[in-house]
DNA sequence: ATGCCTTTCCCAGAAAGA
């Protein structure tokens, strides 16, 4: 498929803080032409996104940061409004009173997009896990109305869950860790269960992974896990016309644990 | 991979990631 044929693209990236990944941000969005990117793990003060630098290749910014920590951002060259940064019913950790800063929703032309990085549960007798499990819930919640909308919409971004055990290098290699455990996937499952769908990207290079670790060599030895993801509705799904990872963002210099997905739609 | 990198806080090493 040409280019000419694509109406919108979209994709979702967990950057690992959006200044130190900037030059190769800036090189992506004008190499790929994305027109709504969700952004996960900015890891900058609210004001401290570089949206200049990003208007600058036509981009608004939606950005709901907290400094050190976390960070999601929605980046649109067809229209940013209604923007809606939080989740009602957060659980927050250790409470409500301490929110962070894991999702931000807003219109962009057509579509409705929410960018999500659910949090990661660090193991599964941490008192994190029970947060990330909550945390899901209440995304579940918050997404039901747009889910079941006419309107086209997904929510994207790292949902650190590896749907199956083929969205893991090696199973035995997991056992007793979070990212796959049944509680964590019942809870991917409840969610698509409100009119949501897994857009699969297509395999390439025999890998459907998103996500290697820094160490060891893991991108050149194929050891990942596909944990970003994008739950589309059926007004989405059905103008689907192809999915796919960006498997080049994850090679050379400084680059991002994470590669970008990308969906092209013919809205 | 039980942290073999990377990033942030800020200039030393802890915290966090998956």
């Amino acid at each position: 498929m040409s280019r000419d044929d694509v109406l919108v693209r979209i994709a979702t990236w967990n950057v690992n803080s959006v200044l130190a990944r900037q030059p190769r941000l800036i090189d992506w969005l004008g190499a790929t032409g994305p027109d709504v990117v969700c952004l996960q793990e900015t890891k900058v003060a609210a004001d401290a996104f570089p949206a200049v630098e990003v208007a600058a290749l036509g981009y608004a910014v939606g950005h709901h940061g907290e400094g050190r920590w976390n960070g999601v951002a929605i980046l649109s060259r067809i229209g940013l409004v209604d923007v809606v940064l939080g989740l009602p019913g957060d659980p927050g950790f250790p409470g409500p009173a301490t929110r962070e800063a894991r999702t931000i929703a807003a219109t962009c032309g057509p579509l409705r997009v929410r960018s999500v990085y659910v949090p990661n549960g660090r193991s599964p007798d941490d008192p994190h896990y029970e947060y990330k499990l909550a945390w899901l819930g209440a995304l579940r919640a918050a997404v039901a109305d747009d889910a079941a909308s006419p309107r086209p919409f997904a929510v994207m971004g790292d949902f650190n869950v590896a749907p199956t055990d083929d969205d893991v290098w090696d199973p035995a290699a997991f056992v007793g860790a979070t990212h796959v455990t049944s509680a964590e996937r019942s809870a991917l499952a409840d969610l698509r269960a409100v009119g949501l769908t897994d857009v699969v990207p297509t395999i390439s290079k025999g890998s459907p992974y998103t996500y290697w670790d820094y160490r060891a060599g893991s991108f050149h030895k194929g050891m990942g896990m596909r944990i970003d993801l994008v739950y589309a509705n059926a007004a989405l799904l059905s103008v689907v016309e192809a999915a796919w990872i960006d498997r080049e963002a994850r090679k050379g210099t400084g680059p991002s644990d994470h590669a970008p997905v990308v969906v092209d739609l013919g809205v």
